[in-house]
DNA sequence: CTAAAAAACTGACAAATATCATATTTTAAG
DNA sequence: CTTAAAATATGATATTTGTCAGTTTTTTAG
């Protein structure tokens, strides 16, 4: 079994707060698997009773709306950490978490977690700054979601996913997503995910091929999402 | 100088962790003040560099958008704390804050608080649930907004701010609102809530004299609120 | 009390978006 | 390789929501 010193979640996560010993006890309760493209890695209403460290692979995380459309309110990438928010509330997740590609994780049980948490008053303030980034981003969804028009949402997220995912220095979005996925990043019928992509690529502002999607003109898209 | 024992947001918020030495040093470096209706506690923007302690009076908190649009994110009551996101991420606020009534707040400079976070665990875990808590009803609103019409938005509203402000039992939302500052927390144009508020009026599910608001009946709104 | 300003309201119309129906293309399974 | 299923795409239309223009009501300042 890897010991957890190497690992790219320590590098990129408040786990990077943990001592030697702390690691150590860390890595010897924890339980590696490997998640396939499709599967779910907790549903909503799940007891997830941990937290999950993303080594490998990206999942959505996502919640069934009243209306029984389904939103994705974000993608986790490699390095982060998944579940922080349900065991610090100790509920049951309010999100369901599915691969969107073949993933590695290490589950962490939450005995393990909380006892550091309450001893390491680093790792807590590591964790505390984490779960502000997230409230700070949240907030401005929020916003987003409710003053911008779909057009505005749609140039947005593709230029969040440019800035989360592009490897070179092109304009490729290396991560993807169906249209179903885009539609319910940005809260809208698929056909006017499809209808507005198509437009884009009409003005030459980008470029598909499937779900391989390439930015041709930036700061067009930006001042779409600014509204102009 | 009142002692911060008996306060209200001491009962109410995290604080209450705090030993009676920890309260007697912020009770020390606190600053009292009055802020009247209309006035802004802090701007988007501004280093807060502190946390208030509201102890009368509602403000409501929110952000411009990229489209000159204001959105009220919350609002927020008497026993909260206000400002702890910033505080933690050690940035500049995100949001603005201003009163929606005469207020009595505390203001506890960043320092004493951080102090306290690093060694007393049970404060730092009070605020890490009241973040989580935070966070929660933040990616709840996000799925809101983003699938949920503005007929729906402004029931469900409707509903929490009765739940969050009726002080008797009758459906009186004793909490009074501009129509503006509606639109502005659901989302949409002012003239669009004033002609659902109408709708609403007229097919008695709500009564209003002015921004006096009363649910008279509440399955209905909950039907509404859920898409029926 | 009165005038001016702000807030609430209403109607007409335009723009954005959803829905439904259907066609085409791509993917997966045998 | 072939066929069925799923995903993507497009058109027509209905619904929702925003915008602008104007009226009425309420609030505020003097």
């Amino acid at each position: 079994m890897s010991k957890c010193e190497q690992c790219i979640v320590r590098q990129f996560s408040s786990l990077k707060h943990l001592s030697k010993e702390e690691l150590l006890r860390m890595s010897a309760c924890k339980t590696s698997k490997t998640v396939k493209k499709g599967e779910v890695l907790f549903e909503e209403g799940e007891h997830i009773n941990g937290v999950f460290c993303i080594k490998e692979g990206v999942c959505k995380v996502s919640k069934i709306s009243e209306n029984g459309r389904n939103q994705i309110i974000s993608l986790i990438q490699p390095g982060n950490l998944l579940g922080e928010r349900s065991l610090i509330s100790d509920e049951a997740s309010n999100l369901k978490a599915v691969a969107l590609n073949d993933m590695e994780v290490c589950f962490i049980p939450k005995d393990e977690i909380v006892k550091d948490l309450e001893k390491n008053s680093a790792f807590a303030m590591g964790v505390l700054k984490d779960m502000a980034k997230s409230l700070k981003s949240a907030d401005n969804l929020v916003v987003d979601m409710a003053q911008k028009t779909v057009k505005q949402r749609l140039a947005e997220t593709l230029l969040h996913l440019h800035s989360k995912f592009n490897t070179d220095n092109e304009g490729n979005i290396n991560i993807y997503l169906s249209r179903d996925d885009i539609a319910n990043i940005i809260g809208t019928a698929t056909e006017s995910a499809i209808r507005l992509l198509s437009d884009l690529k009409k003005k030459k502002i980008i470029e598909f091929k499937g779900k391989n999607i390439t930015i041709l003109n930036k700061d067009e898209l930006e001042k779409i999402a600014n509204g102009f």
